[in-house]
DNA sequence: CGGTTAACCGGAACCAGGTTCCGTTTCGCT
DNA sequence: AGCGAAACGGAACCTGGTTCCGGTTAACCG
């Protein structure tokens, strides 16, 4: 007898509604790509031609909005996960950890915000499953260590999303390089080359982009 | 002929004056151990006794006020890394970076705040020469790849920080875990045994403290 | 000491942005 | 056409950072 949530109407909406509704989503997504998260819902309205309260009424809070916004992503790296696991060979966990760090890259969301998001639940459970049959087969291949769990690549997969994130607009390879220590290791051995660190010159940027203020 | 900024008066304040900056600070320390980064500039100057007017003459905004509370942490790291210089084995590199990060653990400041405060980059580029120091010997006695630089630490410490971040509550040690693993690497070979992971039914909850929403 | 004044004080007012409220409008149905 | 539920819009509200300004006071001078 009510609306539940802006994701699972549990009833047809109104002619006008539904197109509102259009309007604010694409409203949504304009004004999330210029301001990323600091987008304002006010500004949203105003996009979609509609009042602040129209867009309330959908989505109860800003956050809700930016989960209905950031919906998409989640699917989409569950398929990097499973287009991973076509081929059975021991390097697939390597090439998803890759794909799916270049494909966060790609679009603006801090990945806390991402996973944070609702629904992201579910996606998280069926790439997990994915990891795990990744990580044996890795291990079978012998290309990963057999002490390392599901539990480190995420933990790896975090902090390198943080990295990207903070060096997105300096220095958005750099990731790349920092990946590969971690899969060799910082210490001497049979190594493979690393890609070129930052230019000097750069760096300075680099480091004043990561360091924020408050506010 | 005017006092340019609350780190560095250029004249004597009022004796008035010096007691409220005095009860501000304290306040200030106070409410961020309490709020961390959310604490409200009105409330600290509630427990100063004072009116917000007085904390906005001597810190013009949030962020200094911030940047004050924080500048102690500076030299305590620099303190940090000039102790590890003392012993010149090759291990004094590792040393620091686990030193600092427990520092970094024990307070609740984001590394990206702490480094970002004004005032910080001339500890920065004392820091700095320490750890060139300490890579040099490190690759002297064959505890690192020739092929790491400066910048791969930096980095290092970057993700590490923002992983200690997002686990403080809920996993506080599993820097540690992954900072051995940074450092051997995931590929097998010649490895020292992990720390433990976290309990299958704590991961959960790590996980959700880890990811965000908006606000 | 009283007078003078620059420095200082407090808190009301302002502003921005998220959220709520409610009188008005519109859709969908009979 | 008439009716009620659903939807609309935007003014109002709230929180928290920041600014403003009339009143107060420390410090110094005659």
């Amino acid at each position: 007898m009510r609306v539940e949530r802006a994701d699972g109407p549990s009833h047809e909406l109104r002619q006008d509604a539904a197109r509102n509704l259009e309007r604010i989503l694409a409203g949504a997504r304009q004004v999330f790509d210029e301001c990323g998260t600091d987008f304002s819902v006010e500004e949203v309205a105003k996009r979609a031609e509609v009042g602040v309260g129209t867009v309330y009424r959908r989505f109860p809070t800003k956050c809700d909005l930016l989960d209905a916004v950031v919906f998409p992503l989640h699917q989409q790296t569950l398929e990097i996960a499973q287009r991973s696991l076509e081929s059975p060979s021991g390097d697939g966990l390597e090439w998803f950890v890759r794909q799916a760090t270049a494909f966060h890259a790609a679009h603006g969301l801090p990945s806390r915000l991402l996973w944070g998001a609702a629904g992201a639940a579910t996606v998280r459970k069926e790439i997990a499953a994915a990891m795990e049959v990744l990580i044996k087969r890795a291990k079978d291949f012998g290309t990963l260590r057999e002490d390392v769990v599901y539990q480190d690549l995420v933990v790896l997969s975090w902090t390198i999303t943080d990295l990207v994130e903070a060096t997105r607009r300096t220095a958005p390879r750099i990731w790349e390089r920092h990946l590969d220590l971690v899969l060799d290791g910082l210490r001497p051995g049979p190594i493979r080359p690393l890609p070129a660190a930052v230019p000097a010159v750069k760096w300075d940027r680099v480091v004043a982009e990561r360091h924020e203020r408050i506010r």
